[in-house]
DNA sequence: ACGGATACAACT
DNA sequence: TAGTTGTAT
């Protein structure tokens, strides 16, 4: 499962930054009192004292663990305070540690490539800002090194001579050092700092890890904890991971680490490297094999991300025993605060962040009163996602009520859900230049709700997802999401002009290519031809003319909008004084986008678009349409080798 | 009566 | 694709 990916020659600088029992530095700056104290924090305490999801570093003198109940850790150390997770919706809510999170990622987001990892954790590629500040102030030139820096820990420097922060410092600002280490040195420094502004900002400590790839970084950022970072210079690798306990790599802690151990005998990372490659190939597959056999040798092309934001949204509850839900209500009754905590979260994502959630999926667990039975598994089931607590609630219902109807087969016995969870993913980035047209759908000052414009569900779920088009001309925003409809929204990114711009002209010099040059040329000629000069959108016209089946063309100015918000009920003029009090205007909506003028949005719905329409159209709209209608598929090269269930049967050897 | 609630990636 | 499986915290 895990894949190698080809590794950069250019050494980076990569680090990655790990929250000290972060949900406890959440509860202690809440309540000081609890600082330096043994702490941990539970959630729901009425079955033997709750379960301990992170724990103070003095409680841990006592030996207490995360995954230890409440009663246990108490009995252990009876001091400990206990603290509990917010609970909401009668399910533990973790919102508060999530924004907690979200500080984090905005402090630690101004030095480089970014990457969330988890809700406490981030990979920094610092390979620029440290190349950088080995031009402008190389640490040997400085007479006074960052104290935190100081600090640090460096693997495979002697630990034992002299004092500790003195060799470090020596270490960082040694002038032979080659230039690997060097930008190390400046990765260490800036990590340092990037943890004092933290700390500050925030009341937060964290370690962190510096290496030259992620792997590296996440294995020592909790070496040495809490409060410390640890670098590893290219030459301690080798001796560092010959005895690490293979288990303790990122991905080998499970299965397929076990198989490791177990069918292969390979205790260490350095067990590992005798095995060639080939070997490695035939019992875990191609890619996997090629994994393992480059981390053994601590190499890892594995890019930091450039992402602040998580990829999906999801909430869910256990019901373990006696608690197991039994029926069609109680299910109901959870499904529908589950889902009315998503819907909050991804409406705020919305909000906040300009990004709409495309899938919904609901997991289960569940288990049958006849439990003679194998244990079969509840089946995940997914659908587009509408927006609006209601119906995500009612399509949620229905996936549930779908998946336990392939989980009972024909059978009719007894059931009970043991586990439940919801989640959003899919979720994409509104287009800049589109913002108004949720602007529009939503009220003054109110959230966006475009749950409110009625569609219902659609059929074919492989139409989902929203994609955007640009050219120097025109925006267009492809809409297959259930709750906005199966729209095609088109700006004309400047209805004046239909002149190349300067920078264009520039742009089109330094094209070499001439089939570039030509399709720039072509772009340009439908340009005209696609906007035209009284603000009007001739792609309109140009459709209608080719065919009656666009219908639903309506200029959004004048749409008005049955049901304006959640705020407002149906009165019928509410709409015109939406209408009136909200124009729709690019300009104010957007004053940063990228488009000019006074453009105006168009929506078409895409299944009107008649096929023999888009064949009319020139090759080059052609494709584009059909891009927007269904993206074009990033076609993945099928890189199968030996399947990877040979590692749960040993792998027998020829 | 499973550490629970989340998240992510790769595979089929 | 949708659904499954593994992994991590």
């Amino acid at each position: 499962m895990p894949v190698a990916r080809p590794e950069p020659q250019e050494p980076r600088v990569i680090a990655h930054v790990d929250m000290d029992c972060f949900y406890v530095q959440v509860e202690q700056r809440r309540n000081p009192a609890l600082r330096g104290q043994p702490t941990a924090v539970v959630q729901y305490n009425d079955w033997k004292g709750g379960g301990l999801i992170a724990v103070s570093y003095e409680a841990r003198k006592f030996g207490v663990k995360r995954s230890m109940r409440g009663d246990e850790a108490k009995m252990v150390c009876p001091s400990i305070n206990l603290v509990q997770v917010p609970v909401a919706r009668d399910k533990a809510d973790l919102n508060v540690y999530r924004s907690a999170g979200s500080e984090l990622v905005a402090i630690l987001s101004t030095k480089g490539k970014c990457e969330r990892a988890s809700i406490d954790e981030v990979y920094l590629d610092l390979t620029d800002a440290a190349k950088e500040m080995l031009l402008e102030s190389p640490p040997e030139l400085l007479e006074l090194i960052f104290e935190e820096a100081t600090k640090s820990n460096i693997l495979g420097l002697p630990s034992d001579i002299g004092n500790r922060e003195d060799s470090v410092r020596a270490w960082l600002c040694r002038a032979d050092a080659d230039y690997q280490d060097k930008l190390l040195s400046c990765g260490a420094i800036i990590v340092a700092q990037l943890r004092v502004k933290v700390l500050e900002e925030t009341e937060f400590t964290c370690s962190a890890g510096i290496a030259h790839n992620k792997m590296l970084a996440k294995l020592v950022s909790g070496m040495h904890k809490p409060a410390q970072q640890t670098v590893v210079p290219s030459s301690a690798v080798q001796d560092f991971l010959v005895s690490l306990p293979i288990k303790k790599m990122k991905q080998l802690g499970g299965k397929l680490g076990s198989s490791l151990q177990d069918d292969l005998g390979v205790k260490t990372v350095g067990d590992l490297l005798s095995f060639a490659e080939e070997k490695l190939q035939e019992y875990y597959g191609v890619n996997t094999g090629t994994w393992l056999w480059k981390i053994a040798r601590g190499i890892s092309g594995e890019e930091v991300e450039d992402r602040l934001l998580p990829k999906s949204h999801g909430c869910g509850k256990t019901f373990p025993g006696p608690k197991a839900l039994r029926n069609n209500a109680s299910v109901k009754s959870w499904l529908d605060r589950l889902c009315e905590e998503l819907s909050e979260r991804i409406q705020s994502d919305l909000n906040q962040n300009k990004r709409i959630a495309q899938t919904l999926t609901l997991h289960a667990r569940a288990s049958k009163g006849n439990e003679c039975d194998s244990i079969k598994k509840f089946p995940s089931k997914s659908c587009p996602l509408r927006y609006g607590t209601g119906k995500i609630q009612e399509d949620a219902m229905k996936l549930f009520e779908s998946g336990l109807h392939d989980f009972l087969g024909s059978q009719n016995t007894k059931w009970s859900i043991t586990s439940l969870s919801v989640s959003a993913s899919k979720i994409f980035d509104i287009p800049s230049g589109t913002s108004s047209i949720l602007r529009y759908i939503k009220g003054p000052n109110s959230t966006v709700s475009p749950a409110n414009l009625d569609c219902s569900l659609p059929q074919d779920p492989s139409l989902g997802g929203i994609n955007q088009f640009s050219n120097s001309s025109l925006t267009v925003l492809t809409c297959k999401h259930a709750s906005l409809g199966n729209k095609l929204y088109i700006t004309p990114n400047h209805e004046e002009q239909c002149e190349p711009s300067s920078s264009e002209k520039e742009d089109r010099g330094k094209n070499s290519n001439l089939d570039k040059q030509h399709q720039v040329k072509e772009e340009k000629r439908m340009s005209k031809k696609l906007t035209d000069v009284k603000g009007t959108c001739s792609i309109l016209k140009f459709l209608s003319q080719s065919s009656p089946v666009v219908n639903e063309k309506r200029k959004l100015d004048s749409l008005t909008c049955s049901h304006p918000g959640p705020e407002s009920s149906s009165e019928p003029n509410k709409a015109e004084e939406h209408k009136s009090a909200q124009p729709f205007d690019r300009n104010k909506s957007n004053p940063s986008g990228s488009n000019s003028a006074s453009s105006s949005t168009w929506m078409f719905n895409v299944e009107d678009i008649d096929p023999a329409v888009v064949e009319e159209l020139p090759p080059e709209i052609q494709r584009e349409i059909h891009g927007w209608i269904r993206p074009p598929k990033h076609s993945s090269s099928k890189t199968r080798g030996s399947t990877i269930s040979s590692y749960f049967q040993p792998a027998k050897r020829s």
